[in-house]
Formats: C-alpha cells, sequence, structure tokens
DNA sequence: CAGTATCCGTGGTGATACTG
DNA sequence: CAGTATCACCACGGATACTG
C-alpha cells in the first residue's frame, strides 16, 4: 500500500483534499450499495427501485440517486410525459463501481458464517 | 444479481436478518477502510496507527478496531509488559477484505478525474 | 408518478478527562 | 502507552405532507 493514497484517504483533511473518500462514501453508503446492486440488472423507474430494495424512504432513495448521478455513476431519463417517468441506468463508469462493489456484497454473504462464529469466539471469551 | 442477495442485504430488516449489510458497514466504515488499508502493510502499534490515519479520535479507533477484531479480520496481540503494548495485524481472513475494499479504494483514487468532471457537467446543466 | 419541503428524533462522532 | 468513561453536538435518516 502507498503512503499516498492512504493520505488521500484521509477524512480529516477536507472534502476538496479528500475526494477519493467521499466517492468511497457514496458508492458504499448504506443505501447506495444497494441502488447500485439492483441497477446492474438494467433500467428501473424510481417507484420501481423503491419497491425492489425496500425499506427506502423517498427522501433517501432521491437523495442517493441524485448524488450518483451527480458522480457520473447514474444515468437519469426523465420522459416529458403525464404521469412523469423517470428511467434509471448504470452509466458505463457507473457499471465499473456497480461490480466492485457488488463483489465485496457477495464476499461478505459468502463470509457470514465464518465472521459469526469468530463473534462468537469474540463473545464468549470475554464472559 | 440475484435477488436473494439484494434481498439479504436489505437494510430495513433487522440486524440478525441481514448479517451481510452488518459486515458490509464494518469494513466499508469511515475509520474501517483505513485501519485495513494500512495494516496491509503489515503490524503496527495502536499509536502508530493512531498517526498514520490521522483524524481519528482515540475513541474511534479503538471502536474500529474492535468491531474489525470481533468480526475475525484483525488480530489482537497484548504483550504483558509495562508500559503496555499492543499489536495489531490483519488474520488471513481480513487480508481478504482488506484487498478488496483496498481495490475500491485504489479504482476510486484513478476515477478522482472522471467523478469531477461528471460533477461539474452535472452542476452547470442546472445553473 | 416522481419527486420536494419540512420537521424531528436518534445515534454516530469527537473532545475531554481519567485509569491500569 | 493503550485504552475507558462521560458528555454534548449535529448530521443523517425517517415520517409526513405537499406539488408539477
Amino acid at each position: 500500500m502507498s503512503e499516498s493514497v492512504l493520505r488521500n484517504l484521509r477524512p480529516d483533511v477536507n472534502a476538496a483534499q479528500c475526494p477519493s473518500r467521499l466517492i468511497l462514501e457514496h458508492v458504499t453508503s448504506r443505501w447506495g450499495v444497494l441502488v447500485l446492486a439492483a441497477l446492474l440488472d438494467g433500467s428501473y423507474r424510481f417507484s420501481e427501485l423503491r419497491r425492489m430494495i425496500g425499506g427506502v424512504s423517498e427522501k433517501m432513495l432521491a437523495q442517493t440517486l441524485q448524488t450518483l448521478e451527480r458522480d457520473g455513476f447514474v444515468h437519469r431519463d426523465a420522459k416529458p410525459v403525464i404521469p412523469p417517468r423517470v428511467d434509471y441506468s448504470l452509466t458505463e463508469f457507473g457499471r465499473e463501481v456497480a461490480q466492485q462493489v457488488w463483489e465485496l456484497a457477495r464476499w461478505t454473504e459468502r463470509s457470514i458464517d465464518r465472521v459469526e462464529a469468530a463473534r462468537t469466539a469474540y463473545d464468549e471469551a470475554r464472559s
């Protein structure tokens, strides 16, 4: 690991000096992971995403989508029809992160048992 | 993407039913990423980590290390000497996540320019 | 339908002080 | 040195109501 990268990830410095940390927070955020994962499947409407993910408030879904769109990961296609129809999809760029995040998510999935065993051992060691 | 995994990642259900989401939050947490990254280099003492990472409060470093230790990612070696000496390192298991997280961090590093360009475009489009 | 606006509670976070 | 304990803050997230 290079020193410089760790330094660049340091959250103590302000946002302008720590851009990668911010991006990381966006894509690994509570709902960011789920939105990216969902969009790996294809294009979805706002309400579809809301149903797919489940548990997201409208506010947080909108906020998450906006952040990801602004970072260039998500493409927003608003059709000028009534009632409004908006489709979200991954940009090519976004697909790269989504896959990475997805790999990480799958790794954790596979590791649940090992982690839980570790936790049990840890907890028992101090009781 | 399988539906089941997305469901398993859903944060609306409680912790017991959504274990992978919790693990993900631990390793991608604000300081978790940095601790894992730092430990990819080798073994370090508490104060060394504190200096390396920079900006962490003692409390948060301790808390992060404990969480990662409990999950089985970090090994804590407390030597019974005075003054106390504690060394932290990655477990083999922890090295796996650390590398994944590290890859993601490096990806964001490489993508800073693209993201910032996207942001500029986004911001200009609505002003 | 696809959001925005607003209010409000909670817990994550940090500063400080203290201990073995 | 390597933490723990305590307190205080405020930003994040959720619920609700409203709009184009």
